[in-house]
RNA sequence: GUGGGCGUAGCUCAGCCGGUUAGAGCGCCUGACUGUGGCUCAGGAGGUCGGGGGUUCGAGUCCCCUCGCUCACCCCA
Protein backbone atom coordinates (compact mmCIF):
# COMPACT_ATOMS: atom_id res chain seq x y z
CA UNK A 1 0.00 0.00 0.00
CA UNK A 2 2.93 2.16 0.44
CA UNK A 3 3.49 2.46 -3.35
CA UNK A 4 -0.10 3.06 -3.71
CA UNK A 5 -0.46 5.96 -1.46
CA UNK A 6 2.05 8.25 -3.91
CA UNK A 7 -0.13 7.86 -6.99
CA UNK A 8 -1.99 9.70 -8.73
CA UNK A 9 -5.37 11.02 -7.49
CA UNK A 10 -8.35 9.59 -9.56
CA UNK A 11 -9.30 12.27 -12.05
CA UNK A 12 -5.85 14.36 -11.92
CA UNK A 13 -3.16 14.66 -15.08
CA UNK A 14 0.46 14.48 -14.78
CA UNK A 15 1.96 15.94 -17.45
CA UNK A 16 5.48 14.88 -18.55
CA UNK A 17 7.06 16.45 -21.13
CA UNK A 18 5.39 14.71 -24.12
CA UNK A 19 1.78 15.44 -22.55
CA UNK A 20 3.24 19.04 -21.77
CA UNK A 21 3.94 19.52 -25.01
CA UNK A 22 0.62 18.77 -26.39
CA UNK A 23 -1.28 21.08 -23.72
CA UNK A 24 1.29 23.78 -24.58
CA UNK A 25 0.34 23.54 -28.24
CA UNK A 26 -3.50 24.22 -27.39
CA UNK A 27 -2.61 26.46 -25.15
CA UNK A 28 -0.55 28.38 -28.13
CA UNK A 29 -3.52 28.36 -30.52
CA UNK A 30 -5.88 29.75 -27.71
CA UNK A 31 -3.68 32.23 -26.86
CA UNK A 32 -2.92 33.38 -30.39
CA UNK A 33 -6.75 33.04 -31.81
CA UNK A 34 -7.80 35.79 -28.71
CA UNK A 35 -5.29 38.08 -29.11
CA UNK A 36 -5.60 38.22 -32.99
CA UNK A 37 -9.19 39.34 -31.95
CA UNK A 38 -8.07 41.72 -29.28
CA UNK A 39 -8.55 39.75 -25.94
CA UNK A 40 -6.63 40.82 -22.81
CA UNK A 41 -5.69 37.49 -20.92
CA UNK A 42 -6.33 38.02 -17.19
CA UNK A 43 -6.24 34.89 -14.41
CA UNK A 44 -7.63 35.09 -10.74
CA UNK A 45 -7.45 32.71 -7.35
CA UNK A 46 -8.21 28.59 -7.71
CA UNK A 47 -9.90 29.09 -4.57
CA UNK A 48 -13.11 31.44 -3.87
CA UNK A 49 -15.61 31.86 -1.73
CA UNK A 50 -18.57 29.03 -1.53
CA UNK A 51 -21.28 31.52 -2.30
CA UNK A 52 -19.63 32.46 -5.11
CA UNK A 53 -20.83 29.65 -7.23
CA UNK A 54 -24.09 28.57 -4.55
CA UNK A 55 -27.06 29.32 -6.90
CA UNK A 56 -25.40 31.11 -9.67
CA UNK A 57 -23.71 28.68 -11.20
CA UNK A 58 -26.86 25.84 -11.47
CA UNK A 59 -27.45 22.85 -9.42
CA UNK A 60 -25.52 20.92 -11.58
CA UNK A 61 -22.04 22.24 -10.66
CA UNK A 62 -22.53 23.46 -7.36
CA UNK A 63 -23.04 19.74 -6.21
CA UNK A 64 -20.20 18.60 -7.56
CA UNK A 65 -17.79 21.49 -5.97
CA UNK A 66 -14.63 20.31 -4.61
CA UNK A 67 -15.86 22.30 -1.48
CA UNK A 68 -14.11 22.61 1.98
CA UNK A 69 -13.58 24.76 5.44
CA UNK A 70 -10.06 26.62 5.42
CA UNK A 71 -8.23 27.24 8.79
CA UNK A 72 -9.75 30.17 9.07
CA UNK A 73 -13.65 28.72 8.50
CA UNK A 74 -14.79 30.40 5.62
CA UNK A 75 -16.27 27.69 3.37
CA UNK A 76 -14.31 28.10 0.06
CA UNK A 77 -14.32 26.08 -3.19
CA UNK A 78 -11.96 25.24 -6.22
CA UNK A 79 -13.44 26.91 -8.68
CA UNK A 80 -15.10 25.05 -11.11
CA UNK A 81 -15.54 27.04 -13.77
CA UNK A 82 -14.26 30.93 -14.54
CA UNK A 83 -17.40 33.20 -15.29
CA UNK A 84 -18.13 33.41 -11.80
CA UNK A 85 -14.79 34.67 -11.07
CA UNK A 86 -15.17 36.70 -13.94
CA UNK A 87 -17.79 38.25 -12.65
CA UNK A 88 -16.12 39.28 -9.61
CA UNK A 89 -13.10 40.52 -10.58
CA UNK A 90 -15.12 42.93 -13.12
CA UNK A 91 -17.64 43.80 -10.31
CA UNK A 92 -14.85 45.92 -8.83
CA UNK A 93 -13.48 47.98 -11.79
CA UNK A 94 -15.98 47.37 -14.53
CA UNK A 95 -16.78 50.78 -14.32
CA UNK A 96 -13.01 52.33 -14.75
CA UNK A 97 -12.58 50.34 -18.00
CA UNK A 98 -13.91 51.29 -21.46
CA UNK A 99 -16.28 49.14 -23.35
CA UNK A 100 -16.58 46.53 -24.57
CA UNK A 101 -14.23 44.62 -22.51
CA UNK A 102 -12.17 41.80 -24.39
CA UNK A 103 -10.50 39.72 -21.61
CA UNK A 104 -9.92 35.48 -21.80
CA UNK A 105 -8.15 33.13 -19.48
CA UNK A 106 -7.04 29.97 -19.45
CA UNK A 107 -7.84 28.45 -16.02
CA UNK A 108 -7.84 24.96 -14.00
CA UNK A 109 -10.52 24.29 -13.02
CA UNK A 110 -11.82 21.59 -10.68
CA UNK A 111 -14.89 19.41 -10.34
CA UNK A 112 -15.55 16.39 -7.96
CA UNK A 113 -17.18 13.55 -9.63
CA UNK A 114 -16.68 10.37 -10.99
CA UNK A 115 -13.81 10.36 -13.98
CA UNK A 116 -14.48 9.02 -16.70
CA UNK A 117 -13.94 9.40 -21.00
CA UNK A 118 -13.77 13.25 -21.45
CA UNK A 119 -14.26 14.35 -17.28
CA UNK A 120 -11.59 14.42 -15.49
CA UNK A 121 -11.50 16.15 -11.65
CA UNK A 122 -9.60 18.68 -13.16
CA UNK A 123 -9.15 20.62 -16.83
CA UNK A 124 -7.97 23.51 -18.13
CA UNK A 125 -10.46 25.52 -20.08
CA UNK A 126 -10.39 28.69 -22.23
CA UNK A 127 -12.51 31.42 -21.44
CA UNK A 128 -13.30 34.07 -23.29
CA UNK A 129 -15.81 36.86 -22.91
CA UNK A 130 -16.90 40.13 -24.10
CA UNK A 131 -18.76 42.38 -21.36
CA UNK A 132 -20.47 45.91 -21.83
CA UNK A 133 -21.96 44.82 -25.48
CA UNK A 134 -25.72 43.66 -25.48
CA UNK A 135 -25.41 43.72 -29.36
CA UNK A 136 -25.57 40.28 -31.49
CA UNK A 137 -22.87 41.08 -32.84
CA UNK A 138 -20.54 40.57 -29.51
CA UNK A 139 -22.70 36.98 -29.65
CA UNK A 140 -21.39 36.34 -32.81
CA UNK A 141 -17.73 37.64 -32.43
CA UNK A 142 -17.37 35.16 -28.91
CA UNK A 143 -18.36 32.18 -31.59
CA UNK A 144 -16.11 32.95 -34.33
CA UNK A 145 -13.19 33.20 -31.40
CA UNK A 146 -14.59 29.99 -30.59
CA UNK A 147 -14.71 28.47 -33.99
CA UNK A 148 -10.95 29.92 -35.14
CA UNK A 149 -8.80 28.06 -31.94
CA UNK A 150 -10.17 24.83 -33.26
CA UNK A 151 -8.82 25.99 -36.94
CA UNK A 152 -5.91 27.52 -35.49
CA UNK A 153 -5.68 23.57 -34.25
CA UNK A 154 -6.42 22.41 -37.78
CA UNK A 155 -9.75 21.33 -37.35
CA UNK A 156 -12.43 22.04 -40.08
CA UNK A 157 -15.87 22.06 -41.16
CA UNK A 158 -15.80 18.32 -41.89
CA UNK A 159 -14.78 17.86 -37.70
CA UNK A 160 -16.73 19.58 -35.71
CA UNK A 161 -19.87 22.36 -36.01
CA UNK A 162 -21.62 24.93 -33.58
CA UNK A 163 -25.47 24.28 -33.05
CA UNK A 164 -27.14 27.67 -31.87
CA UNK A 165 -29.84 28.39 -29.97
CA UNK A 166 -31.40 31.09 -28.13
CA UNK A 167 -32.98 31.02 -24.84
CA UNK A 168 -35.09 34.45 -25.12
CA UNK A 169 -36.55 32.50 -28.70
CA UNK A 170 -37.36 29.48 -26.52
CA UNK A 171 -39.32 31.28 -23.91
CA UNK A 172 -41.60 33.19 -26.66
CA UNK A 173 -42.57 30.01 -28.11
CA UNK A 174 -43.05 28.11 -24.71
CA UNK A 175 -44.63 30.88 -23.75
CA UNK A 176 -46.83 31.46 -26.60
CA UNK A 177 -47.72 27.77 -25.79
CA UNK A 178 -48.76 28.15 -22.04
CA UNK A 179 -45.67 28.18 -20.40
CA UNK A 180 -45.97 30.57 -17.23
CA UNK A 181 -42.46 32.07 -16.26
CA UNK A 182 -42.54 29.69 -13.53
CA UNK A 183 -42.67 26.50 -15.49
CA UNK A 184 -40.04 27.66 -17.74
CA UNK A 185 -37.08 26.41 -16.38
CA UNK A 186 -38.63 22.78 -16.12
CA UNK A 187 -39.40 23.30 -19.89
CA UNK A 188 -36.02 24.38 -20.91
CA UNK A 189 -34.63 20.65 -18.34
CA UNK A 190 -37.44 18.78 -21.13
CA UNK A 191 -36.20 20.71 -23.82
CA UNK A 192 -32.30 19.77 -22.77
CA UNK A 193 -33.31 15.88 -22.19
CA UNK A 194 -34.76 15.56 -25.79
CA UNK A 195 -32.34 13.59 -27.34
CA UNK A 196 -31.74 11.51 -24.41
CA UNK A 197 -35.22 10.95 -23.33
CA UNK A 198 -38.04 8.82 -25.17
CA UNK A 199 -40.16 11.23 -27.16
CA UNK A 200 -43.45 10.40 -24.30
CA UNK A 201 -41.50 10.63 -21.44
CA UNK A 202 -40.20 14.46 -22.51
CA UNK A 203 -43.78 15.20 -23.93
CA UNK A 204 -45.13 14.68 -20.23
CA UNK A 205 -42.99 16.79 -18.81
CA UNK A 206 -43.76 19.64 -21.23
CA UNK A 207 -46.81 19.27 -20.39
CA UNK A 208 -45.77 19.19 -16.86
CA UNK A 209 -43.93 22.79 -17.61
CA UNK A 210 -47.82 24.11 -19.07
CA UNK A 211 -47.14 23.37 -22.93
CA UNK A 212 -50.43 23.17 -24.14
CA UNK A 213 -51.97 19.83 -25.82
CA UNK A 214 -52.49 21.13 -29.15
CA UNK A 215 -49.21 22.20 -29.25
CA UNK A 216 -47.16 19.49 -27.70
CA UNK A 217 -46.21 17.55 -30.93
CA UNK A 218 -45.66 20.69 -32.80
CA UNK A 219 -42.97 21.84 -30.24
CA UNK A 220 -41.81 17.89 -30.28
CA UNK A 221 -41.02 17.70 -33.44
CA UNK A 222 -39.71 21.78 -33.44
CA UNK A 223 -36.77 20.85 -31.30
CA UNK A 224 -36.29 17.25 -32.68
CA UNK A 225 -34.74 18.71 -35.63
CA UNK A 226 -35.71 22.21 -35.43
CA UNK A 227 -33.88 24.71 -37.25
CA UNK A 228 -35.32 28.60 -37.98
CA UNK A 229 -37.27 27.91 -40.57
CA UNK A 230 -39.26 25.03 -38.88
CA UNK A 231 -39.59 27.70 -35.94
CA UNK A 232 -40.86 29.99 -38.28
CA UNK A 233 -43.43 27.34 -40.12
CA UNK A 234 -44.62 26.31 -36.93
CA UNK A 235 -44.52 29.35 -34.45
CA UNK A 236 -44.03 32.20 -36.72
CA UNK A 237 -46.89 35.27 -36.34
CA UNK A 238 -47.14 34.75 -32.64
CA UNK A 239 -46.38 38.04 -31.09
CA UNK A 240 -42.51 37.75 -29.93
CA UNK A 241 -41.35 34.95 -31.82
CA UNK A 242 -40.64 36.69 -35.12
CA UNK A 243 -38.45 39.20 -33.38
CA UNK A 244 -36.74 36.83 -31.54
CA UNK A 245 -36.17 34.33 -34.68
CA UNK A 246 -34.93 37.63 -36.55
CA UNK A 247 -32.12 38.28 -33.95
CA UNK A 248 -31.17 34.68 -34.11
CA UNK A 249 -31.30 34.61 -38.15
CA UNK A 250 -28.81 38.14 -38.16
CA UNK A 251 -26.67 36.24 -35.51
CA UNK A 252 -26.13 33.26 -38.17
CA UNK A 253 -25.94 36.02 -40.96
CA UNK A 254 -22.99 37.25 -39.38
CA UNK A 255 -21.25 34.16 -38.75
CA UNK A 256 -21.86 33.50 -42.48
CA UNK A 257 -20.26 36.90 -43.45
CA UNK A 258 -17.27 36.06 -41.97
CA UNK A 259 -16.84 32.92 -43.76
CA UNK A 260 -18.14 30.71 -41.08
CA UNK A 261 -21.34 29.68 -42.48
CA UNK A 262 -20.13 26.66 -42.61
CA UNK A 263 -20.01 25.41 -39.03
CA UNK A 264 -22.86 27.00 -37.90
CA UNK A 265 -26.36 25.62 -37.39
CA UNK A 266 -29.68 26.61 -35.55
CA UNK A 267 -30.34 23.75 -33.32
CA UNK A 268 -33.48 24.69 -30.67
CA UNK A 269 -32.46 21.34 -28.80
CA UNK A 270 -29.38 23.31 -27.33
CA UNK A 271 -30.31 24.91 -24.10
CA UNK A 272 -27.37 25.00 -21.79
CA UNK A 273 -27.31 23.43 -17.92
CA UNK A 274 -26.01 26.75 -16.30
CA UNK A 275 -28.46 28.78 -14.60
CA UNK A 276 -27.01 32.10 -15.39
CA UNK A 277 -27.86 32.07 -19.32
CA UNK A 278 -29.94 34.61 -20.71
CA UNK A 279 -30.05 34.91 -24.30
CA UNK A 280 -28.20 32.96 -27.25
CA UNK A 281 -26.22 29.80 -26.21
CA UNK A 282 -24.34 28.04 -28.43
CA UNK A 283 -21.95 24.13 -28.32
CA UNK A 284 -19.61 22.83 -30.14
CA UNK A 285 -19.42 19.28 -31.09
CA UNK A 286 -17.58 17.18 -33.38
CA UNK A 287 -18.83 16.03 -36.56
CA UNK A 288 -18.66 12.56 -35.90
CA UNK A 289 -21.06 13.16 -32.32
CA UNK A 290 -18.78 10.26 -30.74
CA UNK A 291 -17.33 13.16 -27.85
CA UNK A 292 -19.06 15.27 -25.87
CA UNK A 293 -19.01 19.04 -26.48
CA UNK A 294 -15.89 20.33 -27.03
CA UNK A 295 -16.93 23.90 -26.34
CA UNK A 296 -19.85 25.25 -24.47
CA UNK A 297 -21.29 29.17 -23.82
CA UNK A 298 -23.85 31.65 -24.59
CA UNK A 299 -25.24 35.08 -23.19
CA UNK A 300 -24.86 36.07 -19.04
CA UNK A 301 -26.54 39.49 -19.20
CA UNK A 302 -27.94 39.45 -15.31
CA UNK A 303 -24.26 37.80 -13.91
CA UNK A 304 -22.70 41.18 -13.06
CA UNK A 305 -25.19 42.85 -10.82
CA UNK A 306 -25.79 39.72 -9.46
CA UNK A 307 -22.56 39.33 -7.72
CA UNK A 308 -22.63 43.20 -6.47
CA UNK A 309 -21.46 44.63 -9.82
CA UNK A 310 -22.52 46.82 -12.72
CA UNK A 311 -25.43 45.55 -14.57
CA UNK A 312 -23.32 44.61 -17.32
CA UNK A 313 -24.34 42.58 -20.59
CA UNK A 314 -22.06 39.59 -20.95
CA UNK A 315 -21.21 36.49 -23.69
CA UNK A 316 -18.74 34.08 -23.40
CA UNK A 317 -17.78 30.59 -23.63
CA UNK A 318 -15.07 28.13 -22.31
CA UNK A 319 -13.58 25.07 -23.98
CA UNK A 320 -11.56 22.55 -22.32
CA UNK A 321 -8.50 20.81 -23.14
CA UNK A 322 -10.01 17.38 -22.08
CA UNK A 323 -12.63 16.62 -24.96
CA UNK A 324 -10.73 18.66 -27.65
CA UNK A 325 -7.17 16.83 -26.80
CA UNK A 326 -9.19 13.60 -27.96
CA UNK A 327 -10.61 14.89 -30.91
CA UNK A 328 -7.22 15.55 -32.19
CA UNK A 329 -5.47 12.58 -31.19
CA UNK A 330 -8.41 11.21 -32.99
CA UNK A 331 -8.17 13.80 -35.97
CA UNK A 332 -4.30 12.59 -35.82
CA UNK A 333 -3.68 16.37 -35.41
CA UNK A 334 -1.54 16.03 -31.89
CA UNK A 335 2.10 17.32 -33.08
CA UNK A 336 5.02 15.41 -32.72
CA UNK A 337 6.75 16.08 -29.80
CA UNK A 338 9.98 17.72 -31.59
CA UNK A 339 12.99 17.40 -28.81
CA UNK A 340 16.32 18.60 -29.25
CA UNK A 341 19.18 20.89 -28.77
CA UNK A 342 21.12 23.29 -30.83
CA UNK A 343 24.52 21.95 -30.20
CA UNK A 344 26.24 19.18 -28.00
CA UNK A 345 29.56 19.63 -27.33
CA UNK A 346 32.03 16.41 -27.48
CA UNK A 347 35.74 16.83 -25.53
CA UNK A 348 38.28 14.09 -26.39
CA UNK A 349 39.79 13.94 -23.28
CA UNK A 350 39.45 15.46 -20.29
CA UNK A 351 41.95 18.56 -20.67
CA UNK A 352 39.82 20.30 -23.35
CA UNK A 353 36.70 20.27 -21.01
CA UNK A 354 37.80 23.91 -19.37
CA UNK A 355 38.02 25.39 -23.03
CA UNK A 356 34.39 23.08 -23.88
CA UNK A 357 32.84 24.92 -20.91
CA UNK A 358 34.05 28.20 -22.04
CA UNK A 359 32.31 28.11 -25.65
CA UNK A 360 29.59 26.17 -24.12
CA UNK A 361 28.67 29.49 -22.34
CA UNK A 362 28.93 31.80 -24.60
CA UNK A 363 27.28 29.86 -26.96
CA UNK A 364 24.26 29.61 -24.42
CA UNK A 365 24.79 33.21 -23.76
CA UNK A 366 24.48 34.26 -27.44
CA UNK A 367 20.84 32.37 -27.15
CA UNK A 368 21.79 28.59 -28.59
CA UNK A 369 20.68 25.66 -26.47
CA UNK A 370 23.86 23.30 -25.76
CA UNK A 371 24.35 20.24 -24.08
CA UNK A 372 27.48 18.24 -22.83
CA UNK A 373 28.40 15.15 -21.09
CA UNK A 374 28.83 15.92 -17.56
CA UNK A 375 31.28 13.29 -16.98
CA UNK A 376 34.55 11.93 -18.82
CA UNK A 377 32.40 9.67 -21.24
CA UNK A 378 34.21 7.88 -24.86
CA UNK A 379 33.70 9.77 -28.10
CA UNK A 380 31.35 7.14 -28.95
CA UNK A 381 28.92 7.53 -25.92
CA UNK A 382 28.96 11.41 -26.47
CA UNK A 383 27.70 10.85 -30.15
CA UNK A 384 25.11 8.86 -29.17
CA UNK A 385 23.59 11.08 -26.26
CA UNK A 386 24.11 14.19 -28.73
CA UNK A 387 21.99 12.22 -30.64
CA UNK A 388 18.99 10.74 -28.39
CA UNK A 389 19.41 14.39 -27.28
CA UNK A 390 18.38 15.46 -31.11
CA UNK A 391 21.08 17.37 -31.21
CA UNK A 392 21.40 19.65 -34.62
CA UNK A 393 25.27 20.31 -34.42
CA UNK A 394 27.90 18.40 -32.94
CA UNK A 395 31.13 20.50 -31.84
CA UNK A 396 33.83 18.49 -31.58
CA UNK A 397 36.97 19.29 -29.24
CA UNK A 398 40.09 17.26 -29.21
CA UNK A 399 44.11 17.88 -28.78
CA UNK A 400 44.09 18.53 -32.15
CA UNK A 401 41.48 21.40 -32.79
CA UNK A 402 42.84 22.84 -29.26
CA UNK A 403 45.92 23.22 -30.52
CA UNK A 404 44.61 25.09 -33.67
CA UNK A 405 42.06 26.96 -31.85
CA UNK A 406 39.29 25.08 -33.87
CA UNK A 407 36.16 22.86 -33.82
CA UNK A 408 35.15 20.20 -35.76
CA UNK A 409 31.02 21.12 -36.42
CA UNK A 410 29.03 18.08 -37.48
CA UNK A 411 25.98 18.67 -39.04
CA UNK A 412 23.62 15.55 -37.46
CA UNK A 413 21.36 15.86 -40.55
CA UNK A 414 23.73 15.42 -43.11
CA UNK A 415 27.02 13.97 -41.85
CA UNK A 416 29.02 16.71 -43.07
CA UNK A 417 31.52 18.41 -41.05
CA UNK A 418 33.62 21.94 -41.01
CA UNK A 419 36.02 23.51 -39.06
CA UNK A 420 35.01 26.24 -37.06
CA UNK A 421 37.52 28.85 -34.79
CA UNK A 422 37.20 28.83 -31.84
CA UNK A 423 37.04 32.61 -31.44
CA UNK A 424 34.20 32.80 -34.29
CA UNK A 425 31.98 30.63 -31.88
CA UNK A 426 32.70 33.20 -28.52
CA UNK A 427 31.79 36.10 -30.78
CA UNK A 428 28.40 35.27 -31.26
C1' G B 1 -24.15 7.54 -6.74
C1' U B 2 -25.64 2.68 -10.05
C1' G B 3 -24.09 -1.31 -13.36
C1' G B 4 -20.54 -4.02 -16.86
C1' G B 5 -15.30 -5.02 -18.33
C1' C B 6 -10.12 -4.99 -17.04
C1' G B 7 -5.56 -4.85 -13.39
C1' U B 8 1.36 -9.54 -14.75
C1' A B 9 8.47 -5.23 -15.73
C1' G B 10 8.76 1.92 -17.54
C1' C B 11 5.37 0.50 -22.22
C1' U B 12 2.61 -3.42 -25.17
C1' C B 13 1.41 -8.11 -23.79
C1' A B 14 2.08 -14.00 -23.12
C1' G B 15 1.53 -17.26 -19.01
C1' C B 16 -2.45 -24.23 -20.83
C1' C B 17 -6.81 -28.04 -16.20
C1' G B 18 -4.12 -24.75 -9.94
C1' G B 19 2.05 -27.50 -10.19
C1' U B 20 9.11 -26.43 -9.53
C1' U B 21 13.06 -20.47 -9.76
C1' A B 22 6.98 -15.67 -13.62
C1' G B 23 8.43 -14.76 -19.53
C1' A B 24 8.87 -12.04 -24.55
C1' G B 25 9.30 -7.62 -27.54
C1' C B 26 10.25 -2.48 -27.07
C1' G B 27 12.62 0.97 -23.76
C1' C B 28 16.61 1.77 -20.01
C1' C B 29 21.83 0.71 -18.18
C1' U B 30 26.81 -1.61 -19.17
C1' G B 31 30.45 -3.58 -22.47
C1' A B 32 32.59 -4.88 -27.39
C1' C B 33 34.08 0.69 -28.80
C1' U B 34 38.28 7.42 -25.57
C1' G B 35 38.58 10.61 -32.80
C1' U B 36 32.43 10.18 -34.45
C1' G B 37 25.51 9.03 -33.78
C1' G B 38 21.57 5.78 -36.35
C1' C B 39 23.24 -0.74 -37.16
C1' U B 40 24.92 -5.22 -34.78
C1' C B 41 26.39 -8.52 -30.85
C1' A B 42 26.96 -9.80 -25.59
C1' G B 43 25.49 -8.86 -20.72
C1' G B 44 22.59 -6.33 -16.73
C1' A B 45 18.96 -3.83 -13.81
C1' G B 46 13.85 -3.67 -13.24
C1' G B 47 8.00 -7.59 -10.54
C1' U B 48 5.44 -8.04 -2.82
C1' C B 49 1.56 -10.80 -10.65
C1' G B 50 -2.88 -3.62 -7.82
C1' G B 51 -3.75 -4.57 -2.16
C1' G B 52 -5.88 -7.73 1.81
C1' G B 53 -8.13 -12.18 3.24
C1' G B 54 -9.83 -17.23 2.06
C1' U B 55 -9.83 -22.39 -0.26
C1' U B 56 -5.67 -25.86 -1.22
C1' C B 57 -0.07 -30.02 -0.07
C1' G B 58 0.57 -25.93 -3.61
C1' A B 59 -2.63 -19.67 -6.15
C1' G B 60 -0.46 -14.97 -11.35
C1' U B 61 -4.50 -18.80 -12.15
C1' C B 62 -10.27 -20.39 -7.98
C1' C B 63 -13.58 -17.50 -4.13
C1' C B 64 -14.64 -12.94 -1.13
C1' C B 65 -13.52 -7.91 0.05
C1' U B 66 -11.02 -3.55 -1.34
C1' C B 67 -8.36 0.05 -4.38
C1' G B 68 -7.36 1.68 -9.28
C1' C B 69 -8.39 2.04 -14.53
C1' U B 70 -12.20 1.90 -18.18
C1' C B 71 -17.15 1.94 -20.57
C1' A B 72 -22.22 3.04 -19.90
C1' C B 73 -26.06 5.41 -16.79
C1' C B 74 -27.02 9.99 -13.89
C1' C B 75 -25.20 14.59 -15.30
C1' C B 76 -22.30 17.68 -17.99
C1' A B 77 -16.95 22.51 -17.06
Amino acid sequence: MTAQSFSRLPGFRDFPPEDLAFRAHIFEAWRTVARRYGFQEYDGPPLEALDLYVEKSGEEIVGQLYAFTDKGDREVALRPEMTPSLARILAERSRALPKPIRWFSIPQLFRYERQQRGRLREHFQWNVDIVGEEGVAADAEVLAVAIDGLRELGLGPEDFRARVSDRRLLSAILSSTGVEPAGMDDAFAAIDKIEREPRERVRARLAGAGVGESDADAVLTLFQDGGAEAAREAFGGREAVDSELARLEEYVAILGAMGLGAFVEVDLAIVRGLAYYTGIVFELFDRLGSLRAICGGGRYDRLLERVGGEALPAVGFGMGDVVLGELLRERGRAPGHARGVDDYLVVIGEAQRSVMLRVAHALRSSGRSVLYSLKDQSVRKQFKAAESEGAARVLVLGPDEAARGVLVARDMGTGLEEEIAITALEAG
